[in-house]
DNA sequence: TTAGTTATGTGTAAAAAATACGCAATGCAA
DNA sequence: TTGCATTGCGTATTTTTTACACATAACTAA
């Protein structure tokens, strides 16, 4: 085993996207007896790591994420550095870090990162039993201060949609104008008019109709789109908004 | 002296305004030769300092603020987090670091931070005579990642600055329109017009005017308005925003 | 075959916001 | 008292947002 960093973290909230509900992946964390192998207690966590010694913080988030979910190369930025001196001290935590992890601080650092994959894609390694998608306002207990981590990771996540076109990370890679709004609803938490969200998009130019329909469907099937990261860096640009 | 976490330090990215210039206030960094006493070096860095065991990064970045400029409770924000491997590992910082702190980290993690404050304001505490404001486009040598950080530090106050009213910070208690305008000039990198920009401070409840004018000044005195944080924490509400 | 159901595609009108200017008023200075 | 620089107020035009109507396509069930 490689050394680690032992008061330094990286910590993914993973969102994802799936029948019209926001996911985040959370590991479950089963501390049980040495003795009596009881269970003492069950939550929940993100998907977090160490950083190892001579590790770049962004490479570590990309190990992982690809570790956890076995996705490479897809979006991840960092939000927020957690860096509260309690923030792993609470008596459920401190049992867990002392048995699992005797040789860690504690005072760790977490930075946070973020991360959108589509959900309705199968996980790729099904090693991780304990890994599960928990949509967002249903979250089970967590552990250590992963609860405020998501909350922040969500806002987040709000205010970059408002800005960047980053909702598609979430979405197949063919959509319908109607899936992008129910992620777009989903996400900035309000009812959207159809009709002028299909307006919307269509100045988008980076989100482009395929000559395709969707298929399998019980109603009129929709067009579908895919959407060009490329197109996007060409044509944006900076606007003065001031908006209060 | 207590002791510090060897790989984990702090950085302030302070900005200041006053006379139409936004200015950054950076330290001279001068590293002299043990024997010779000949300058080997002479280049800039933001506020930084390492983290104490035991200390909340955000109060660390508190303490350097108060340290080297005296103000307290004042704008201050995490931006990002730098953890790059090689961010400490070029020759002058490296000659920096082996003389001045031998005990560090060669993977110094640093949390940036951005704070905004006036500074047409002396500096309360004098005794930092290398501490100098520099204008953002007239930045010397910098040390480490510093050019970087900086940039980043700008496009984040830029970022904010377009949804948040936080400009008010770097700004007198009392200002004028005019002041205001140049300052969001200066910082958004725009001209803006300024009977238009008028009637959008005017739907703006928490820049309050006042029945006072300006003075000294060779031509009409303008009207002195004040900023509330208060009113804009009573008045603010989200709205959809989807600008690309 | 046909009526029913559901979601899609297109359009238009009104309201609100952003933009582009014009011009008079103020206060000091020459 | 005239000129200069800047402030304060106003209006017209364009662009964007919002609200809402109706016809169409594709499948389902009778």
């Amino acid at each position: 085993m490689d050394a680690f960093i032992n008061n330094l973290s990286v910590d993914c909230v993973i969102f994802g996207f799936s029948n019209k509900t926001l996911n985040v992946l959370l590991t479950k964390r089963e501390l049980k007896d040495s003795e009596t192998a009881e269970v003492v207690f069950t939550d929940y966590t993100v998907q977090g790591h160490h950083v190892y010694k001579g590790e770049n913080i962004n490479d570590a988030a990309s190990r992982v994420l690809k570790d956890k979910t076995g996705f490479e190369n897809i979006f991840l930025e960092q939000f927020y550095t957690f860096g509260e001196t309690d923030r792993v001290l609470n008596e459920r935590d401190q049992l867990w870090i002392k048995k699992k992890y005797p040789m860690v601080s504690d005072h760790v650092i977490s930075v946070g990162y973020c991360s959108l994959v589509d959900s309705s894609v199968l996980m790729p390694d099904t090693s991780h039993q304990d890994t599960v998608w928990f949509p967002i306002d249903e979250l089970p207990e967590l552990g250590f201060d992963h609860a405020k981590m998501i909350s922040m990771a969500l806002d987040f996540l709000r205010n970059k949609l408002r800005h960047e076109p980053i909702g598609f990370e979430l979405l197949p890679e063919k959509f319908t104008l109607s899936e992008m709004q129910s992620l777009y609803e989903v996400i900035l938490g309000t009812k959207i008019d159809r009709r002028n969200f299909s307006k919307k998009v269509a100045q988008m130019k980076f989100v482009i109709p395929l000559n395709e329909k969707q298929k399998g469907v019980a109603h009129r099937a929709a067009q579908v789109f895919i959407f060009s990261k490329d197109v996007y860096e060409r044509t944006k640009k900076d606007k003065l908004i001031l908006s209060y």
